[in-house]
DNA sequence: GATGAATGAGGATTCATTCAT
DNA sequence: GATGAATGAATCCTCATTCAT
């Protein structure tokens, strides 16, 4: 499930966290190395025996990232049944979660891409490729099954992620609105977007 | 309309588009201004001569950026009536249009208000907090008049914009989807989002 | 006996007290031209109309500072009759005048000769070495008629002249000693320095 | 005695050096900091590594300066008994010899004190004010004990350091003078300076 | 006579990175 | 395994100066 990711180590958990934050900070080309290092109360050289060079520290924080927002999505749809609506706003709070967690309140995802190699944008590009169909799947089983009426599956998906995803820009941890608010209202949100109608009868159990 | 913005001579043209490649390709603290210069063929000096800093630099181009999407803005709902879904149509056909244009294409305005300085920084937040209340108000008429039925507002303004400004990550001009096919899904998609419930004898004019 | 300096326009002027400042508050190499213009409140442009580059513009005002410096000794000097003390006492008031003055104030003679091109370097010495042959010959009178008695008349001269010239490094002219205090007190300091002793018999007039 | 200054490795010295034969020729503005790594064979880089800054490179320069000085001062003072003329001959001693040697040759301390910060420049006063306070003393020695007659203490005082400083001008160590000469020269005419009248009976040993 | 625009060279400084220890 | 020293290249920017207008 994970992928064969640098170790955790509290060290790179430490460069991890100073890196996001420079990241954020500075964008990565305005980042800087030594910075990270001293944020992060490590030598400059003891931050080239753990990644190779920025590149790769940046390709680490991406991934790890990847890791723990595949983590929540997998478990959050664990928890469901097979109602697409459910599963729906599973992956929604999965999303939201992450986006209110510290690796995802960062928006380097949609932007520093740019700056890994080929190689590694490609790895990066599955992974999101493969976090995105999660999303996909559920609205085409929608659908499929006539419970979602929207005429444009990847215009509502596309939607309702770039809602989720802009929840970084504006959303602070300690204003007054809780996470349980925001994922309550962004399912709510999503199955609007993918226009959700619930069959007549077999009523959909909460 | 436009603002008193900075003088438009070629010069600054060129530099204008060369910057806003540059900052797109690689992040304002990734671009280089000796780059800058050459692709936009004027010397550094001259550069300097035209934009006192970098960072002024990517503040004009934010600027005029601001002035494109404003006039586009202003156009669209110009040549609309009083109805709420009318004009969301307007300004959804706006920002998308915008997207689509050479200016909204990269997500500059999303990412390097951080490299502003804090002077910057507010002229431009106020700007957008124009451009923002311009959707405000027109979503909040519609949930005035009874016809927009969200129960969020402020969530669904959000979205909306978030989903137009995402065009900019995955569409591409020379594709097969036109604008003009973007235009009517999204607004279709936003009227949607403000969960649009026509009036049941009067019937809106298309 | 000044020079064949150049002009004295407003402009000359306000150029020469500009670049005095500055100079003075950064040295030469660390002044900017740009900065030498605009507090003199004249165009860059114009400032190389009036002098052809910055190394002229140094010269100049060293130039007019010993201009000023020679009017003011040889005034001194017209003043006075024969008597060796007498005279000596007239060229150091002459000095500490200047020194107190605002051309003298700063201390751009004693180092940035350096900065200026071989030319002018000797065509300053060589009008320092005037001023210097005044001291000098002075000295020699007043050792040659006996009543000077410093065994070293030049180390008197030199030690004569760095005092005055050090009293711009201490002497501020918004502080409690006068002008006229300086004079009385370095005149009496430089008799001193040469030994003076006048003749028994027939008293030195006043 | 030494301050805590900083470390003295040979790539320190090697580009103290440089940088006062650089700033001495050119001043602080005018000098290179390439030309000085050059000077002293050291990477530009590795200026850097030792010296944060231009301005701290001379902040060491000025400070190691006032380091040799004052040990050259303390020296000669502790070969002295209690006689302030003595006492005062040595101060004049050291001066010259400091004068005479690489640290004093350039006259860096009486400009460029400009070119600090505030809080070097504050820290070099401190250190030359204590400098200055060995002389003050002495004289007051001198003029409490009736020896010293002259009526001005603070001006024979700065004649003096002026006089001694101003050697830095005009002596070549290439030249027929020798230090040794200057030195017996520049006591001989402190002494004049601040009067000095020997007690009748008790001879003052040499 | 006076100027705004333009420039090539060089300014100080920081960069990501390597390597001997 | 970990680090302080060292580096070449590149950074943004300013310099004194010129020239067409």
């Amino acid at each position: 499930m994970t992928s064969t990711a640098p170790l955790r180590t509290p060290g790179h958990q430490a460069l991890l966290a100073a890196a996001r934050e420079e990241f954020a900070e500075r964008g990565y080309g305005g980042a800087s190395i030594r910075d990270i290092a001293q944020r992060a109360a490590v030598s400059l050289a003891a931050l080239y025996h753990y990644y190779g060079s920025k590149q790769e520290l940046l390709y680490a924080l991406l991934d790890e990232g990847m890791d723990v927002y595949d983590q929540i999505s997998l478990q959050a749809l664990g928890r469901t049944g097979d109602d697409p609506a459910e599963r729906l706003e599973a992956l929604v709070e999965a999303l939201v979660r992450f986006r209110c967690g510290p690796r995802g309140s960062s928006q380097l995802e949609l932007t520093e891409f740019r700056s890994l190699s080929p190689e590694q944008h490609a790895a990066l590009r599955t992974r999101q490729a493969v976090a995105t169909g999660r999303f996909r799947e559920v609205i085409a089983d929608g659908v499929g099954s006539g419970i979602f009426r929207t005429p444009e599956p990847d215009d509502a998906r596309r939607a309702i992620i770039a809602a989720c995803n802009a929840i970084a820009q504006w959303w602070r941890p300690d204003g007054s609105i809780q996470p349980h608010d925001l994922i309550e209202r962004y399912s709510d949100l999503a199955l609007t977007i993918v226009e959700y109608r619930p069959r007549a009868l077999r009523r959909r159990a909460r």
